[in-house]
DNA sequence: TTTCTTGCAAACGTTTTGCAAGGTA
DNA sequence: TACCTTGCAAAACGTTTGCAAGAAA
């Protein structure tokens, strides 16, 4: 983990009056530079480190402050760091292997923005998932 | 149910070789002209007509089939009745109110193709979900 | 009649909760 | 110290499965 993230990560909790712990830190950084993660495998993952249980209060917690974001790819959803721990982007999701390619398209992000303003909506965050097969499971 | 929605569901059906039976046109007929609905709610509205089980190898096999996508909209997921059955679109969920708003942008389709194409990526389906307030909520 | 579909009941996996003990500020 | 956070154990959900009875083609 970088000095930047931590810095972020530390500052997130501190703002809300949260606790910098152990624990925390530790699904932090199991999350930092992986690819979306299930539920499953982070416990698995975190399991030496903190129980099932406070790993469920640590993501409803992260996700409150905006710490990591879910998404959904295929049936189940799973679990990422959001932007202030990586650029802001959105996701290609191959159904043959199952891989998961960031895509990161700006002029998308404007559209979106075009779109809700024409309906009076003011919104605070998005999602684009696109699912397909890569040029190696096309084949 | 109008008759074309009959026959668009009843040739789905058919064409792979699964029978058309009264709990699946309680479930499709739950299911249209309505918002996204939940799993617990679509199991509460049709309780009298199928048992829960039966819902979920309905729902199930009505994805296989691509008469039903599910889309989240935020913490969980939602069912909606697919393209075949209302024109592809996209959503604006209210983080007040929980209303859910169709939107329709051609111009987002587009650069979805592109991005994807940009990537060598061959797309089936995507999704765009835009979560913040409407104008009833933002005040 | 043959095959597909359903309801029932039970199993399973995931997520949440209460509470006492432990850690943080 | 005072409050927040954790682990443990149990409960609550949501979802899936096996199997015998029932319905569709």
């Amino acid at each position: 983990m970088t000095e930047e993230h931590f810095a972020t990560f530390a500052k997130c909790l501190r703002q809300a009056r949260f606790s910098l712990t152990k624990p925390r830190l530790a699904v932090l950084n199991a999350m930092i530079g992986r690819e979306p993660i299930s539920m499953p495998e982070l416990a698995k993952l975190t399991k030496d480190e903190l129980d099932r249980a406070s790993l469920y209060r640590t993501i409803q917690l992260f996700e409150k402050l905006g710490v990591v974001q879910r998404l959904q790819t295929g049936w189940k959803y799973k679990l990422e760091l959001s932007d202030k721990f990586s650029n802001h982007h959105h996701h290609l999701t191959c159904l043959g292997c199952g891989k998961v390619t960031p895509i990161n398209e700006t002029e998308l992000e404007d559209f979106i923005e075009r779109s809700a303003a024409a309906n009076d909506f003011k919104t605070t965050s998005h999602q684009i998932e696109i699912q397909g097969y890569c040029s190696t499971c096309v084949k």
